[in-house]
DNA sequence: ATGCCTAATGCAATTAGA
């Protein structure tokens, strides 16, 4: 089972982009952010057509995340972070499918640093970082994807030393980020790609996709019953290349089937 | 330090992205 994690830098105005790619990769779960979409506007018909339910949580202008499921229905657990600093972004989306826990995610890029912007983004991690021990506490298979808005090493950044007073670098985000991996996720990338250089994310300026100018700032944390069902994870970068693309490329986890419970004998 | 590009809003220029 193919799950993925995908920002579409604008739902409507990239409709062609992203509707060629759920029918090319067909992934079976996807989280979506930057919808760019207010509620109403959301391209449902357009989705469920090539086969997905979805649930998404729109906003006008900026923001919005979306869950699409094409392996039975998505039962929403919630929308929001509790305690979410500031509820009118809609950053969070969770639903179980398929036996599954799914957190869709959209962390605030946080820059100018310092400012009130980069005090949202921590807060906003500290939130977040909260709400994911009480799902890994659980002990059910949950996996939290989206935009982190977090390189967490110099392998995930092209110029590393031009970017650690940026907001997506700053050691308070990246000591964060390694807090919430200490809770036991597993970064699925980095796992299968222990020593490359792989990115999610290129810049619309200076032809950075062409000069492989990128982050790596979309994440698939596993929690450990999923991480031993990992069997691959990419990026399709490809995608990043087409017209009118997002400046993000889908990031994705391949699951192997969960073994069945042994039975008991009678 | 700033613009480079792109999307949304709404129709010019601003805000936000990362």
């Amino acid at each position: 089972m193919k799950i993925a994690t995908y920002n579409v830098n604008g739902v409507n105005g990239r409709l062609p982009v992203l509707m060629r790619w759920l029918t090319e990769e067909r992934p079976e779960i996807v989280v979506l952010q930057e919808l760019k979409a207010p509620q109403e506007k959301f391209p449902e018909t357009a989705i469920r057509d090539v086969g997905y339910d979805v649930i998404w949580h729109g906003q006008k202008s900026w923001n919005g995340v979306a869950m699409l499921s094409r392996v039975g229905e998505i039962h929403e657990t919630r929308r929001g972070l509790p305690g979410d600093p500031d509820p009118s972004q809609s950053r969070y989306i969770e639903a179980a499918i398929n036996g599954i826990l799914v957190a869709g995610l959209y962390l605030p890029n946080g820059n100018p640093r310092p400012g009130p912007k980069f005090e949202y983004k921590l807060a906003w991690f500290e939130r977040f970082i909260e709400h994911a021990a009480e799902l890994i506490g659980t002990g059910a298979p949950v996996v939290l994807a989206g935009d982190f808005n977090v390189m967490p090493t110099e392998r995930d950044v092209y110029k590393p030393e031009r970017w650690l007073k940026d907001a997506l670098f700053a050691p308070e985000i990246r000591a964060a980020f390694f807090r919430l991996l200490d809770q036991g996720w597993t970064d699925a990338l980095r796992t299968i790609h222990p020593d490359e250089t792989i990115y999610t994310f290129w810049d619309y300026f200076r032809n950075a996709y062409g000069r492989d100018a990128g982050l790596r700032i979309d994440h698939l944390l596993l929690s450990p019953s999923l991480a031993n069902r990992l069997v691959d994870a990419q990026v399709d970068r490809h995608v990043r290349g087409w017209e009118k693309s997002s400046d993000h490329a889908p990031t994705w986890i391949e699951l192997a089937d969960a073994k069945p419970r042994r039975t008991r004998r009678t």
